[in-house]
DNA sequence: CCGCTTGTTGAAATCGTTTCCATGATCCTT
DNA sequence: AAGGATCATGGAAACGATTTCAACAAGCGG
């Protein structure tokens, strides 16, 4: 290690451990002479302060975690990347785990951090059955920012926070009633969703939004087809082989909305498989704008938003309460979603 | 925070603070008496050991910086996630930084790591130009692992260490021949080969096991044709179109191997652009096997390693540093890369 | 029964930093 | 010029753990 302390800084700049403090930190109280003495001294040892000891000493680590489902998601990854930049810039060190949904590991991981003294912290639970686990922390009082999931409210009535807990969401359901709109408004009749299991907020919103639009129309709400997938094994190909193939409740589905990169892939040899066209015989959009849907021929409209604005939001506002700033106003964030229009969407062939 | 420390544990069990030490940690020299009551209060107390306590006093912080270039390329990132899965395990914690390789940001991201006293590193420097500082990290005292990169030997002949440091690398030079080898055994005799910048181990290794084989086979070397990307803006498509439009050299290539999601997108996309089939008119080999190259039609014939491997060697080698075993033999290991036959190569068309 | 080893225990030192407090010194005001 | 206010400074007490060391009890062979 370093090996170099605050005492030897001291005794080389001629001052008290305390003036070395007083000179490297704040600077307040602090003489002219001493200021220079002390910095050229600790500039010509190489000092380089223990944060393990001033973290022990002022109680506040530097450190926040992370907890998500899994890093080597692109989506995760690109949110996780920005919010590092952002706390990077405030001084604080971001450290990830990675739960992959289960709840044991994300109970382990909240109690490390705990332990480590992270001063806060980003979490997106892969259930809502974790909340307690949160609570347990945030009535400790270590802030936490949720990012895009829900966290319900507490069963016992003794703690009930009216506004809820500080968080990050994007608009799914927003989106997925674009996007549904748009089909119809092309005359789709029968959609296909294809995402998630309904456990986490982004599915549930975009579930809710596309059987609205649908509400609203007018229209035959069994034209709304939803196929869930808890794990995307086959990523969802025999599933769509399944759909697309027989007739059952009144007709195969003539659009498709399919989740993410692996769901899409799924999707888009299931068509190939069947011998269906995109978009003449089937349109195809991505919920999520990745390089598959981008560069797939056809290109494949898509579902944007920015994880690299999820990203900045949630360091954001963790850092505004880290800042002492305890006020409910702005603790709440929506981000939007857009629709990028592509060539993966036409009309359906006539029935 | 937790609020209650080990002073409270050793007043409720009626023991001394370094009973309850012992009782926690070790449990070597301590009556089952006090081993029982120690626990039942610490459970009793919710007690949880505070981290920051500890790593001063033991001079250990438990935990590891990871340096990498871009968190949010899936490949880090699952790099990423397994070495910390396996640190995990060994009850390490994972702190990341991304560097974009910047020169300045991998040095302020080195010295904050040391300053918080990480006991090891995992570092994938964005060039060699950077050695310098991971050398001083080493002098240091802090062991770290190389990650898919070469450091250069000192320049000042003092510490010439001849075995080098300890590194897990890929072997895409050997991937490089067998892929070379392959192409040419369809019958290519003119192949381009799209990679990054030669400034990091990968690109060299390949670029020399690709002229290798042409050397060894005796074919025109000019027929081994190469195109750098130092930054993907256009994901090579341009680059890709002047490649494939115009036969200087002898004639354009019949056969490409891009690197990576991006740069593959683009010589995808240019191919469809002047109408050329794949595999008919031009073969194409994906360097990494990603989504795009698995799903793609045709399916894109690709190298592949495992990033799985390649992350739970690193954490080994650092933890088997770290477990005190400074031997070097052991210190360096060497993943192999397959390659995946599909059916984006065949035989090129007569001339 | 004595001396020696083995095993438990608690008081105190230590890790490197920040911060409280007392002590002078300087300066300004009346 | 005396008295109070402000400021720079160093000694020492935290922060919460681990670890050394000495003391003491018990077991045991001679």
């Amino acid at each position: 290690m370093s090996g170099i302390t605050i005492r030897d800084v001291a005794e080389a700049a001629g001052v008290s451990l305390a003036s070395v403090s007083r000179a490297l930190n704040g600077g307040k109280n602090v003489s002219a002479r001493v200021a220079r003495d002390v910095a050229a001294a600790a500039d010509r040892l190489g000092y380089q302060p223990d944060f393990l000891a001033r973290s022990l000493r002022t109680r506040t680590s530097g450190m926040v975690g992370c907890l998500v489902s899994d890093i080597s998601n692109p989506l995760n990854a690109t949110i996780v990347k920005a919010a590092e930049a952002r706390l990077r810039e405030a001084g604080y060190l971001l450290v990830v785990a990675s739960t992959a949904n289960d709840p044991g590991r994300e109970r382990a991981a909240a109690s490390e951090f705990r332990g480590r003294r992270v001063d806060g912290m980003l979490v997106a639970p892969g259930s809502d059955a974790n909340a307690k686990a949160w609570r347990a922390l945030v009535a400790a009082g270590t802030p936490v920012v949720i990012v895009d999931r829900d966290v319900p409210e507490a069963d016992d009535g003794a703690d009930n926070d009216t506004d809820g807990w500080p968080s990050v969401q994007v608009d799914h359901r927003g989106g997925a009633r674009a996007a549904t709109r748009y089909l119809i408004g092309l005359g789709h009749r029968r959609i296909a969703l294809l995402t998630a299991d309904a456990v986490m907020r982004p599915s549930r919103e975009r579930i809710a939004g596309f059987r609205e639009v649908f509400a609203e129309a007018g229209l035959d709400p069994t034209g709304a087809q939803l196929c869930l997938q808890s794990s995307a094994m086959d990523f969802a190909h025999g599933d769509t082989l399944a759909l697309l193939g027989d007739g059952k409740d009144g007709g195969r589905p003539t659009a498709i909305i399919a989740l993410g990169t692996r769901i899409l892939a799924g999707v888009l040899r299931a068509a190939r498989d069947l011998g269906l066209a995109v978009p003449r015989d089937l349109s195809v959009m991505s919920v999520g704008d990745t390089d598959l849907a981008a560069v797939h021929t056809p290109a494949i409209t898509a579902l944007r938003w920015s994880l690299e604005d999820v990203g900045r939001a949630a360091a954001d506002l963790l850092l505004h309460r880290l800042g002492g700033d305890a006020g409910q106003a702005q603790s709440r964030a929506l981000l939007p979603v857009d629709l990028v229009l592509r060539d993966s969407c036409a009309p359906p062939a006539v029935v």
